[in-house]
DNA sequence: TTAGGTGCAAATGATTTGCAATAAT
DNA sequence: ATTATTGCAAATCATTTGCACCTAA
């Protein structure tokens, strides 16, 4: 029997390697999208995992569309579990992040496509602001 | 008398300095979103302005609102002077990158913060896909 | 067994930092 | 005259590449 991430790789014929086993459990676990340097810190300690393999690994997932990659205007990127299409509320004071369900996007992309004769393959929506906490505390909310 | 670009300058208490309203001009120019390294070509050869100073100027620009910074997920910043809200619609296969303007976000903005009680202060919205032509030639759309 | 994965070292590309020299107001 | 801005050199950070060795299927 297999558990869901080796059918998840078995399914894409991708080796179920220790690293990648590992790494997808972590993103599994974790609430929010990881960048690369964590999953380096974490792996690297428990399995000595070395960071370019992290790196390649995080690509190759991400190719075969089981991770998803995305960009919060850092300078890096972060990566999640693929799963129904939703977009995030990012605390720019304390980084909470909270996903919220895509309900509008699809609308819109069905009017561009007819007005602007573009196929749409994917997209990115992000907020940024203040999260319910962060906003009793920040001075300067503008 | 000062043009808009030594006027906006001036508003934020910038020294008008040939660097800045150089790139200022260039920037306006361009019809798509430029990377710092097309500046850097550009502004190096014509004026012999080095990189650090256009990444300052970057960032400078930015921090005061004249500019705004978006990425495309190409693992590297682009610009665009800071206008009415828009999206863009980015080809995958020749880069072609089309404003369109943004009608829908609003709206959806005030029913987050009604329901989240997340105060937003910017947001992105970036469709990637194929334009008309490259619908035509390209043979693998999914 | 064997194609696909990984480790290690080194390279690349984007962007930042420190400090002294310089120019805009 | 002052303070902001720039140039230059060097550093940092995220990510990639080449190649020999290793291992899941």
């Amino acid at each position: 029997m297999k558990n869901d991430i080796q059918q998840t790789l078995s399914d894409h014929n991708l080796k179920a390697t220790d690293a990648r086993k590992f790494l997808l459990e972590t993103i599994s676990i974790e609430k929010r999208p990881v960048d690369a340097q964590s999953l380096i810190e974490i792996m690297q300690k428990k399995l000595g995992v070395d960071r370019v393999t992290i790196f390649r690994i995080l690509n190759t997932l991400t190719a075969h569309g089981i991770l998803r990659r995305l960009e919060f205007q850092e300078g890096k990127a972060r990566y999640e579990i693929s799963s129904d299409d939703h977009h995030h509320l990012i605390c720019e004071n304390c980084g909470a992040i909270e996903d919220i369900p895509d309900t509008m996007v699809p609308k819109i992309e069905k009017e561009i496509a007819r007005d602007h004769d573009f196929l749409i393959k994917r997209h990115t929506l992000e907020f940024f602001g203040l999260c319910k906490n962060c906003q009793k505390r920040v001075k300067f909310k503008d």
